[in-house]
DNA sequence: CGCCATAGTGCTGTTTCAGAACTTGCTGGG
DNA sequence: CCCAGCAAGTTCTGAAACAGCACTATGGCG
């Protein structure tokens, strides 16, 4: 079965996966929720490559979860806000994180 | 970047979804909270392909999150069943939930 | 024996991804 | 003027992941 596939499934979770559900929008978000903006911030901060950044900011403005706003008229540069759709993601970010606050500890970090 | 990096990040979303953030695993997830166990089962409910399958169990169950069960002593059959720290994903996966039900309405069923 | 059920594994071709360089449009310095 | 720099992407190439299907292994049943 295709990923895309699942747009049309019965399944509310599916379909917020479909949207969601690869390896970098989730990480998109967080930093969105943190306040990022722009495009170079979201590489340096994630880590993931300029190519799949692109992708996936385009693919989050066409399901409606982050528009991209002109910033700077002279040359052209955009940067992307969530919506309120967007920012309704923030509950399930934290359940993410507070999950793995309990059951991922950081491995080689000290714990003082 | 590498995916797996993810899991000494100092951001505890990024823990998360080093673990779990995946095109399919959360999918199975849900299916283990419905109360799925078998690998046919999975394997029909979320349409993934076996193999895909096959590699995401072993991952959760190196995880933590689920355990490798022997149903059948006879032809050894072994099954998957949420640990506890599985079923504190039944949070986030509500939440996930929640979220498509408001944002994402299926496009083609009828909503009666 | 032949056939079914169940949990996988192998194989092949396609799609996606990583990493780095390149492009475009403008600003500011020499 | 001319070159360097910034920011938001795009292009290119090789590596990894994935889809789809067939196949294996082990035992039960008729």
């Amino acid at each position: 079965m295709k990923w895309s596939e699942l747009s049309d499934n019965w399944c509310p979770v599916a379909r917020t996966l479909s949207v969601l559900g690869d390896r970098w929008t989730l990480l998109i978000l967080r930093d969105c929720l943190l306040g990022l903006s722009r495009f170079e911030q979201f590489a340096e901060s994630s880590g993931m490559t300029r190519h799949i950044l692109a992708d996936r900011l385009k693919r989050l403005v066409e399901a409606g979860i982050l528009v991209r706003n002109l910033y700077s008229e002279a040359p052209k540069r955009y940067d992307y806000v969530l919506t309120e759709k967007g920012q309704e993601l923030a509950p399930a970010l934290m359940t993410l994180r507070d999950w793995g606050k309990k059951h991922l500890p950081v491995r080689r970090a000290s714990v003082s």
